[in-house]
DNA sequence: GAGGATAGTTTGTGCCACGTACCACGTCAA
DNA sequence: TTGACGTGGTACGTGGCACAAACTATCCTC
């Protein structure tokens, strides 16, 4: 169990390299990711993230600044927000994936075929619910 | 593969939790963990950490403010340091990580007996080179 | 000894996360 | 309809985290 703690690092670490060739934070991909397949409001976006309200603000904004995501005014709520990424950001988020999952099959080349695909499988079963 | 990267969140949010229990953010925690059995220097602690050498000095400042980590000079080497657990360091690490023993062994509930003998098995695979 | 390498610290920059306070809009009830 | 209250977002201040570059002090080698 202590394996799996060293895991999730090594994991954290790939994440952070791949996010370093395209000067992106962990949580600046995981933004990306979110967004891959949503449109939502920054609230929304907070609880995928699991940070506060005022967390999501900046790092919004850095992101718009970078012109990879975009505030556009709710349709239904004069209040709100909608967060969606420009073409520039769902390239990158699209080049970005590619690249962690080559590097996740590359860190489990020391396993074999049936082992790798009992191993993902058991950690889907652990992810899912 | 996804899952492994969904995963590896979980239990960075795992020993966020534990952390934030007593204090600590995530980095504090590794910091805690290496000194169980170890007393570096700032360089080699660094290295442990994937840190450069100016990461570390705030780091165990902000620890040894708190008590729970002690700078000691070299014996050796008069440029030197060696940073080692207090007692309340110490007593903090072990308590620690049970807690996130128990929490992690509680996520891999959903697999029984074998399944997580195999899965820890094939993550320490990963882990060891 | 003098010159270069090495261990740590300092300083400045930027990101990230939080709590608090605040504004604008929405909603509900009297 | 018009308050009172709730909700979606932002602004601001604080602090931790991470880096790079510049600096100090010691060590080592010739």
């Amino acid at each position: 169990m202590d394996a799996l703690v060293q895991l999730s690092f090594q994991i954290q670490r790939i994440l952070a390299a791949v996010g370093a060739e395209h000067d992106l934070s962990i949580i600046q991909i995981r933004l990306l990711g979110i967004l891959r397949d949503r449109q939502p409001g920054m609230l929304e976006l907070g609880q995928h993230l699991g940070l506060d309200k005022s967390s999501i603000t900046g790092l919004v904004s850095r992101a718009e600044k970078r012109g990879l995501v975009q505030r556009t005014p709710s349709p239904h709520d004069g209040r709100g927000v909608l967060v969606a990424l420009t073409p520039a950001g769902r390239r990158l988020a699209e080049q970005g994936e590619m690249q962690i999952t080559r590097r996740i099959t590359e860190l489990t080349k020391a396993l074999n075929a049936t082992q790798r695909k009992q191993f993902t499988q058991l950690a889907s079963v652990l992810v899912t619910p």
